[in-house]
DNA sequence: CTGTTAGCGCTTTCAC
DNA sequence: GTGAAAGCGCTAACAG
């Protein structure tokens, strides 16, 4: 079995040296041209591809980032890996994903693998039951940016969408379309996001003099379902569902039709997250929206500053640690 | 700025060779118990991790495949990505995902990207504009496996879903529910799945004797409701629609209530692939479930053989090239 | 039980 | 213009 061919092979081949190989594959024009010539024709013959681990070795810089959330299957994470790669790639980063399946100990792993690879630089969305994995990436040198995420009390630098301002928008809509009495199927509350938007559920209904009614439900497949076929076992008072994302918004409605209840007829619904700004969906869902494109390139932007910071202290640090996305309210067909 | 800790690092601390530390952090019970407990300690405590860039340069092995395809928006791919990932991960192997964006050029520069990262397979699922990429494989001693995709003529290992048999299903279905003029959505027919899935709408229709309507649209964003609101400008005669994927299917039951056109009380309106399985969404779409999770594992054990092979050629080829997973019926609420 | 040496494929440095 | 030598961090092979 011969093995994949090195510069070597094509230094033997065109009688130099593989440094002078390596010159040529580089761009160097101070090597005569008809060596040059030579070395590009041998190099295509032979289907040589340059080792990327060996160049990573010698250059220290691996030109990868790494990507680190829960879940390919939740579509706002699926969207955002589309722009992140597509960004990245742009720039001339590959992008190597790693996925938490929502365990605090496959986050440590997730890490830990992609440091062990060297990647330049990491986008973090950390599950948040605890801090081990950021506290990790804290102490390597290996520059990250917390992702739709943030931690009270760790110094990280993040990017995240304006969670407040899209449940304040959701929420007061549904109040203006005339509900009282707005059950919020919120996500879980270690997860910051889930603090942000029962806060701006909470404002919205300060304003507007509404009860809360909040209920914390897993994002996972069905859960939803589950939660509101139970619920529904008894009347419920509800004019209005709020739900912690789309994804749980369209289970919330398959569960209200499956129980008899007509949207927006009889009740209201709203999501969050704007999956509609990325998919035609069955029924489009009130929702607030998050331009995932922006979430993404302003995430790597930041990255890249730290990580050309980090090469060569004289670049500038981002100004500032946080930047936050603001969100926009989408009329969908459910309010 | 001090580097990331190696073995050197630990090896001088603990007053032994580097060697020694290699073989304690693998796991060698042929050190004393002391060294042994003094060199883990230590590699804790500064933090220590593995540079598997280094490794797999001395071992030949990176512990990674690849897994190349289109765009993680869609929702049968990221559904993919998320079983490829968990299955993989349980075997050892890390997953390299690299998307081609639907573009000839990315997708040779994708395969050429992972294979300069010496990954030990890869799963492959080709967009099939052309066939350079798949020969790029071909000449590469790198193993892999095609993806849910397979090409006339080109002698390559996959595994496929029965999309023949999923289309005839659900085209039988409807012509069951009393549907006459079905209209095929299709993707382009470039791709394989299309061919299938056409061939089994045909076979369906000639078994109840109804003619074929078929029009070729884009899977991307916002295509199908293009042109199904470009169709309807003009009065048309069918009592059903058929879409290549779900994913143009909820795009149809948009269109066709935007248009005034009630599912399924005026029309009929079946897609393909079976999302309904993994999530829930608003209305749920009859469809031909393809099982992702089987799909996902049978061409990673596929390629698992083949790269055993590989290092050891006593070890087994498979025993088929191809293997075709079949389809079942789902149905939903647009029939 | 442990150390020394060599080398994976590449780039950097220094030399001519 | 080009080459020789060294070394990135690790492990395999051979010593002892």
């Amino acid at each position: 079995m011969n093995k994949k061919p090195t510069i070597r092979d094509i230094a033997e081949i065109c009688g130099c040296s593989a440094n002078t190989v390596s010159r040529v594959l580089r761009g160097s024009t101070r090597i005569s041209l008809a060596l040059r010539e030579k070395i590009a024709r041998v190099a295509k013959e032979i289907g040589y591809i340059p080792n990327s681990l060996a160049e990573s070795m010698r250059t220290g810089s691996t030109k990868t980032i790494a990507v680190i959330f829960q879940d390919f299957r939740n579509p706002f994470f699926a969207v955002l890996a589309r722009f992140i790669e597509e960004y990245a790639r742009s720039l001339g980063y590959f992008v190597l994903f790693a996925t938490t399946s929502e365990s605090a100990e496959q986050e440590v792993a997730a890490c830990r693998t992609v440091l062990g690879r060297n990647v330049d630089g990491i986008l973090f969305s950390p599950i948040q039951r605890d801090t081990k994995a950021v506290k990790l990436l804290m102490g390597q040198k290996t520059p990250f940016v917390l992702l739709g995420r943030r931690f009270q009390g760790v110094d990280a630098y993040s990017v995240i969408a304006d969670d407040e301002q899209g449940a304040y928008l959701t929420t007061r809509h549904l109040l203006e379309r005339g509900a009282r009495e707005i059950l919020f199927l919120n996500s879980f509350s270690f997860i910051c996001t889930s603090q942000f938007r029962e806060q701006g559920y909470l404002r919205a209904l300060k304003e507007y003099g509404g009860q809360p009614h909040i209920l914390e439900v897993s994002m996972e497949y069905g859960k939803t379902r589950e939660a509101l076929k139970r619920l529904y076992q008894k009347p419920q008072p509800y004019d209005a569902i709020l739900t912690f994302c789309d994804m749980m918004g369209f289970e919330a409605y398959y569960t209200l039709r499956e129980i008899g209840r007509r949207v927006p007829g009889d009740i209201l619904l709203a999501g969050m997250d704007g999956m509609q700004r990325d998919f035609i969906y069955p029924i489009s869902l009130t929702s607030a929206v998050i331009d995932r494109k922006v979430l993404a390139e302003k995430a790597m932007d930041m990255l890249l500053m730290l990580i050309e910071h980090q090469r060569d202290s004289g670049k500038p640090l981002p100004d500032k640690k946080e930047i936050v996305i603001p969100q926009t309210l989408f009329l969908g067909q459910t309010t």
